[in-house]
DNA sequence: GATGAATGAGGCTTCATTCAT
DNA sequence: AATGAATGAAGCCTCATTCAT
């Protein structure tokens, strides 16, 4: 796999999964219709971690399609086969971000978690706390977004509002206790999505500098959006 | 109510203010030296109001200073007499939405509101209900603010931090029931804040399309910030 | 005598002159012809003084009309009564040079001089001197002298020619030792002219930090310039 | 003789070098990053070559990037890809200026002289015939060089003084009969190299029109120079 | 007369995208 | 397939000069 630019840089997961498609392509080129789209996947996947240091540094704006291209240690020709414009990176930012939340909420063990009070409160806490450490994707999502061009920018809208508020929507549905219907139902779940964007977006006003003060940013955060909610007996044990 | 720059003057229609401006500049240039600075003042004025629609639909970065002169009416040479960059250009905005919240803060009778609790209240419900009807203005301060240079940014979020969440800062300082102190006290206001923001950031989600949908969605944001800050008591009696 | 800007300048002799001038054609308005002109003149004369700080600092190209305009205390219309275009000054400042130096060869009692070996070196010692006391004038006259458009172009290098190497000319002409003859004569006064501007155009790169040194400098280029003449018993009295 | 940046390179037909290099490089493209760089170093060649006559003819301040790229007959763009800005040229004519100097006294067999007072008088000879002949290109040199912003001069003026005095300040340090010491060697090395440029700098006004005249340009230069640093002597005998 | 706001062409520089190699 | 040189429009900003007041 060319890689032109000398500095080693430690193997992602994406690269190692692309290596092994690479791989695999090479082996067996006779399903290339569907390993194709596999490996443009990957490609891409590539392509937004790497681009992302570059793009929170200098803005979307102010980077280069040639500083991309360095930045993924590819050509601009080569990055040009995976996207189809510059505004192409930002949607698949746009997807990768939630992917990567997905997978998050999965890894720390939400899935597992069947009591919808103990949903809520874990998911709130586990996201708050990820948002928080990938500030500079999210806070790079958001504030970026709107300048999408119109076609990917409804594709991204209805995707945030399928997943991010669809996934409070659905969690506060299970909790009876809070009474919210209707319209009332649709604007707690967005400020609910939109208060888990608050350490992203304004966080550097505070001075979270060690883990603690994130770890009791995060307590104020989901403390404060259940008793906003009506919930105050919701994080019960222990903590409120 | 803080506010750092010189003295606030109400502006509704700048317009018409410039015409009688510059008439009297034409009049009486005997003063002239005064009359430049608020020949200055109102022209920038100008700029800022009729910018904002240009700016609004496609975005600061997607922005000319072509398209900003001609929004104006004026020359590029005329706009360079105002203003100093395309910076200066969104730090002047930000100041006018600045100027324009304690403006209209004024108008609705805040400064009237003694009791501690009614003020919070007020404050917020005032705040949110007018930064809804501007969400074009507050969207767009709000998104672009990053953009500043260097020197225009830091003069931008300390003038923030000094206004906005200092308003909160202040407000919640005067309401001993909330038991808020130190970091809390801190999370407290900017979470309030940024609440505030909620309807402009993310109000094309809700479809808000009559007055009424406003005012239930003003209503549940304060219901929601007064429960989050244990303030359970606040907007049933007294005053709402 | 309206001067708009605050800070107080030590007045000149041009400044003098200039207010007793103006004095007088307020007095005495009839004549106004003659007046008219020599209040022109002075005004040139104020305008090349003033303008000389900028013009120096920024060089001829990156200093504005406007610059220049706030140098000289003038409005920008004021000033264009006295110039007919920003070239113009350029060729002011030209003829003021040479004014200058003419003057300054007078001060120092050259023209009392009679023998012309002694004319030679008094000459040449006073000139290097005040060359490389008024380094900034002579070296921005030197470097921006070719931007002039033709015509004034012209007219400066003619009166380079017949001022400054015919200086020179005249002076080696009366010494019937160097036995500079035709085209050696003309080599010899324009070289000589030229070893004058040494320390203006390459002055920074030694380092002349007090009086002794340029002293010492001087005397080396005066005997340089007598050596290189042929003329060695020239500087003889004392510091040869 | 010390040349501080890299192998020197003869190059009088860029073009024709130029080409070969491009056809290299489509032959044999696996080399492509030594390539790359001597591509570069070519193009920038180039530019120097072609940008040279309308930046005579106009000055650095009047010509225009647009000019510029016209005259090397590339488009804006690709001019940038061998520049980093307008400065950047003059800084590489400086370069280039140097180089084409030492070029031409290695090929006049200057290198090949031993005696020290003949190494001086043909480098004199040599350098004073070599500027008159390229009088366009170090009478640009010499009075655009101020325009550099700090960080090119400061470059340009280490390679000016490194270079181009250092070659007179070497040569004279030979001559132990000069008795110059200290500040003196130090004025006479860039006095002599002053005087060097007095035919591109003040050639204009006398009229060599023909070779012979040059000539005796050239001889009365260096006798001058000889006699002026007390070295009579010097060119009479030997191989003058 | 005196002013300085206004003009608008033109300055330098960048960059998304293409396409010859 | 892969490259990156090349394009050239468009970006921000400046300024000599004019002219309405």
């Amino acid at each position: 796999m060319p890689r032109r630019r000398g500095a080693f840089r430690p193997m992602t997961s994406t690269q190692r999964q692309l290596d092994e498609m690479q791989q695999r392509v090479a082996e067996d080129s006779l399903q290339a219709g569907s390993s194709d789209r596999e490996l443009t996947e990957m490609k891409r996947r590539l392509i937004v971690e790497r681009a992302a240091g570059v793009l929170y540094e200098k803005g979307y704006g102010r980077t280069s399609i040639r500083d991309i291209a360095a930045a993924c240690g590819m050509s601009m020709g080569q990055l040009y086969h995976y996207i189809s414009s510059k505004d192409d990176i930002l949607y698949l930012m746009h997807r990768h971000s939630q992917e990567m939340w997905h997978q998050h909420l999965s890894e720390a063990g939400f899935d597992q978690i069947t009591d919808p009070v103990a949903r809520l409160e874990h998911g709130l806490r586990i996201t708050i706390r990820y948002l928080s450490e990938q500030r500079d994707l999210y806070q790079f999502i958001f504030t970026e977004s709107k300048y999408l061009d119109r076609e990917h920018l409804e594709e991204v809208l209805e995707m945030d509002d399928q997943n991010v508020v669809g996934f409070y929507r659905h969690l506060l549905s299970l909790i009876p206790d809070t009474r919210l219907r209707g319209r009332e139902a649709e604007l707690a779940a967005n400020l609910v999505s939109f208060i888990c964007m608050f350490l992203p977006l304004r966080g550097w006003n505070l001075k979270l500098t060690d883990s603690t003060a994130v770890d009791e940013a995060v307590d104020f955060l989901v403390r404060f959006i259940f008793r906003g909610l009506g919930l105050d007996r919701g994080p019960t044990n222990g903590e409120a």
